[in-house]
DNA sequence: CCAAAAGTGTTGGAATTACACCCATGG
DNA sequence: CCATGGGTGTAATTCCAACACTTTTGG
């Protein structure tokens, strides 16, 4: 939101709009010098960081809301994108602790009311999407003040409970990753396999054999070798990678059983 | 409930002491017979089939709602229950498909204003349930018509988008059994290597080896073995086991990896 | 020429599959 | 005694984990 005007109207009006009560929250994981990292922004009128998330239009597929809110923040859309859970025990989640926020959002222009559509149980649905961290550029405006990427081995304690909900973001990206091949999303186009290595080894949190590893992702013919090679200075170039397109879609749609 | 004014007094207050839009559908599995069944109930007013559900109170934790609305329903407590998706993109999730259900449930008595708080698009949580078959007593009311336990393997064309819940429920409990033991829930407290051997084969779609099977159950202790046959007509009594309730709990807090 | 990182094959052991015969029971 | 289903062990194979030396590169 880009005017003063449009924010008042969305405190006061949005629910008519939007589905009260309901916001979608996502953990949008990129992946940057060897290190798993998470956007998270920080909202005008609050002092804590929290995950981007918005509102669900009444006419709107909730995927479609969240590749909204997604392509709003990032600018990139097409990504991998998967509900993960919903939340809404939190007692953070209640009336009290946000009309502060609400009010201080707005500044004096408007006084927030008891019944704003705002206020009340907020229900929150969790989706978490890969991204490459390369494509993304996250826009500023009215309601965010600002964001940034953050090493998800090192949070800060986040608004509400969206500790919780990156925690269970992680437990249920690594549980796919026995079961359908998902580094697609997060590595450029053309990769490395010590890079790919490092990923599986940050993602699943344990260290992988350097030689056995690839070879489980050959049986499943996901890479395709190229003739190239990336130059990293006084080292021997590694080779560069692609998934093959085929089969790794494949794989998504059947399933895999990774043994690692 | 158990009377006109209950029936009415919710269709018109409900609101205030629920969260609107938002629903806990459960998919409720037993075991009887070699099959997989499902709890359908069929509500007053509608004549198709569908899952249990129910709204949350306002203050209610999600979790808490599914267990009074399973309670409800099954009169039984204390049972394996799990958030699995949310659903609220079916197009019969929309207020036209359900305002005649809903005059058709209350009858003459009243008239269901365009601004109800059951009508709109309508959010459904979806749980799952496993359960003791034999335990379960089901109580009609004047919402609930009729309900029944149905073959998973042969449903009938469910209320709503019920169906993909459904399949959804079943993926994610197939996905489940990979890494966590959840065969106690749905079996009587003792039960035989056969049973249990048909219980897996039903649930994951294909069949185990005989002999192989038990093994990978023993080599995790997860059985223990009664001084204690079962007698079943003029064949050999097959011996009866318990789950090890300790090395269970394990295995459900830590997780198991478990190929088959 | 040196330091640092990439690449690569083999082997021993563990795990998994496949498989068939005997036993117990009640009618 | 017979039909039916339950119980059990072993051998062959496959799969997996462990491991170290050589190559490439830029400075």
């Amino acid at each position: 939101m880009k005017t003063t005007d449009e924010v008042i109207d969305f405190v006061l009006y949005g629910g008519q709009r939007h589905l009260p009560h309901l916001t979608i929250d996502c953990a949008i994981l990129g992946y940057h010098d060897q290190q798993l990292k998470i956007l998270l922004v920080k909202l005008h009128g609050s002092d804590g960081w929290g995950l981007p998330g918005g509102f669900i239009r009444k006419d709107e597929r909730f995927g479609d809301a969240a590749n909204r809110i997604l392509a709003e923040r990032t600018g990139i859309t097409d990504l991998f994108l998967q509900q993960f859970y919903t939340f809404g025990d939190s007692p953070y989640r209640h009336r009290e602790q946000r009309a502060e926020d609400l009010q201080q959002l707005v500044g004096d222009w408007i006084t927030i009311r008891e019944d704003n559509w705002l206020l009340g149980r907020q229900i929150s649905i969790g989706y978490y999407a890969l991204v490459d961290y390369e494509r993304v550029i996250v826009q500023t405006d009215l309601i965010v003040e600002d964001y940034g990427w953050w090493d998800i081995a090192a949070l800060p304690e986040l608004l509400y409970d969206h500790n919780d909900m990156v925690d269970k973001a992680l437990e249920t990206i690594r549980l796919q990753l026995y079961h359908q091949p998902i580094g697609a999303s997060l590595l450029p186009d053309q990769f490395t396999l010590p890079e790919i290595h490092v990923l599986y080894e940050t993602l699943l949190g344990k260290t992988l054999d350097r030689r056995n590893f690839p070879r489980k992702l050959f049986a499943l013919g996901l890479l395709n070798k190229l003739d190239e090679q990336r130059s990293i200075g006084p080292h021997r170039s590694p080779n560069l990678y692609e998934f093959n397109r085929t089969n790794y879609q494949k794989a998504l749609e059947e399933g895999i059983v990774l043994v690692m």
